[in-house]
DNA sequence: CTAGACTCTACAGTAAGTAGAGAGTCAAAC
DNA sequence: GTTTGACTCTCTACTTACTGTAGAGTCTAG
């Protein structure tokens, strides 16, 4: 039984943020000291690297409590969680295909300055332009 | 001289953030009328045109501002603009790099899920590992 | 017994807007 | 002349996923 401060260690992730997670659900609230400082156990060592985990990957807290509540259910489908993990890779993909495609235009307005001493600026005027 | 309504309509930006880029300065204070009502000229339209456009690119308000007041300055060093885009190039590598990463995982981490119908998950598993 | 480290709650702030309440204004139809 | 509907105004609150701070209480080592 550890207390937060020893958990951040542990973990890495800051004490505010694991009573953060306690707020909005996605870890349990643990016992208290008669001081009602809160005292953890292994479980919930184990929910916060699987937080740390998931959030590193970019889920929502949205996605990660379906997580959570499939990780709680001994009776889930593995699938559900194949599923998920499924809709989260698209997300990314698709956030990865934005990003290229600006990264594409950025390298293109920028090919467009000469370096001229004019008092036009190319990238200034593209940047007006109608897309 | 047109009202916000038709500078949204023409701009594609909602009336809201029109108002909130002028609260915020990115957007000149514009005349009213003796109602109250606001109205924009050609040079709010160019503006909010620019605004679109780097928002779109992914830039900052912040840097947006530092590209605004470059605009704004008629002795502008050229350079300086170039500079920014490129910064913001930079950023956007970054961003794109780290989420390429994130795809690789989600990849690796799907393929461990081979559809049994076993009582242990994968994906779980991996999903509670120190990294 | 006291100094310093730790913990508690509650509130405010971040980026970049979006949504809504409640009130006032404008143009046109009747 | 009025009334209807669309438009605009300000102000506040909400969003995501936390982070920071204030002020008070608690624990532990010297």
């Amino acid at each position: 039984m550890i207390k937060i401060g020893e958990m951040s260690k542990r973990t890495g992730i800051p004490v505010t943020t694991i009573r953060y997670y306690e707020k909005v659900g996605l870890l349990p609230a643990p016992e208290r000291l008669e001081s009602g400082y809160r005292l953890y156990n292994k479980l919930h060592l184990e929910r916060i690297k699987f937080l740390k985990n998931t959030r590193k990957l970019g889920f929502s807290q949205q996605r990660i409590k379906v997580l959570v509540s499939l990780l709680e259910n001994p009776n889930r489908a593995n699938e559900k969680v194949k599923a998920s993990v499924q809709s989260q890779l698209e997300e990314i993909r698709e956030k990865r295909r934005l990003i290229q495609n600006i990264e594409n235009q950025l390298i293109q307005i920028i090919a467009k300055c000469d370096g001229g001493e004019k008092s036009e600026c190319p990238i200034l005027e593209t940047l007006h332009e109608e897309t």
